[in-house]
DNA sequence: ACAAATATTTGTATTTTGCAAATAAAATAA
DNA sequence: TTATTTTATTTGCAAAATACAAATATTTGT
């Protein structure tokens, strides 16, 4: 058996590093963290800011500044809860789901070329074996806080 | 069919969980870059700084910066090259070579953790699966300088 | 021998990071 | 209900990471 690890480590710096190339939309530049935020700002419905620094594991006060950016460069809108006057509600803006929706595009192209190389039967093999792995990650308890 | 890209994400997002976790070895505590440095060089055969940053698709200038770190925390040696003097190869200290071990085993053992969930089928497709996704994102031209 | 290319370092300025502390609001306890 | 504790977020600050431009040294190609 070959070296696990090692095999992670190939994939997962290709994948960081097609996410990384695809952070540039015309002629905006974000950062890396700042297309996570984005991603998962638009895949939840109204989070508050601590829900999505959790999810990527990032200090709060450094996520706090990043929000600051994004809103000063008007791709998040951040909102008072109505239920909770502590907490601040996150949104993407039009322009903010523009560049959210173009890197998706993007990465889900370059995947979809990586998988047209493959036999349909192949495919389906690869996307199951990423979700069963999920799945086992997720219910491991030996690492990884914070877990999710 | 699920959404690819989120897969990845999730992936991927907890993988380098876990190498961020495994950044602590007893009194040391060394960044995720820096892991990735040892991890890289310990990989290698007496590799030069350029060869190295390229791997890791570091900027040269803060490669240069991060191993001037790890040399005088003593767990990496840099010499020049006898054949070329512009070069300076790279090779880990027993110190080093110490931290990059534990942190290799450390990773292994939750990877096997993980896989003990599976059955032994599950194991060898799922591993054949992310052999074949790296074989393929290594052919893919779409995307992703620097390619290696 | 000279121009161009390669490997590495330093100057410098910007950005990112994260701990400690502050603020404000909500939840819980007394 | 008032006091205390907890939770969400921001700011101060200092250290670390980042990257562009320029410098240095060496090698390669002509």
């Amino acid at each position: 058996m070959e070296n696990i690890r090692e095999l992670f480590q190939v994939m997962t710096r290709r994948f960081g590093l097609l996410n990384k190339n695809c952070c540039s939309i015309d002629p905006i530049d974000i950062s890396l963290a700042q297309s996570h935020i984005l991603y998962e700002i638009d895949k939840h419905h109204s989070p508050s800011m601590q829900q999505i620094a959790d999810i990527l594991a990032m200090d709060i006060t450094t996520f706090s500044r990043q929000i600051q950016n994004l809103v000063k460069m008007g791709l998040v809108k951040k909102e008072p809860s109505p239920e909770d006057r502590r907490v601040y509600t996150l949104s993407l803006t039009t322009q903010g789901k523009f560049i959210a929706t173009t890197i998706d595009r993007e990465i889900n192209q370059y995947l979809a070329e990586v998988f047209s190389r493959m036999t349909e039967f192949e495919k389906e093999t690869v996307i199951r074996s990423i979700k069963l792995l999920n799945e086992c990650m997720a219910k491991s308890s030996v690492c990884c806080k914070p877990l999710f």
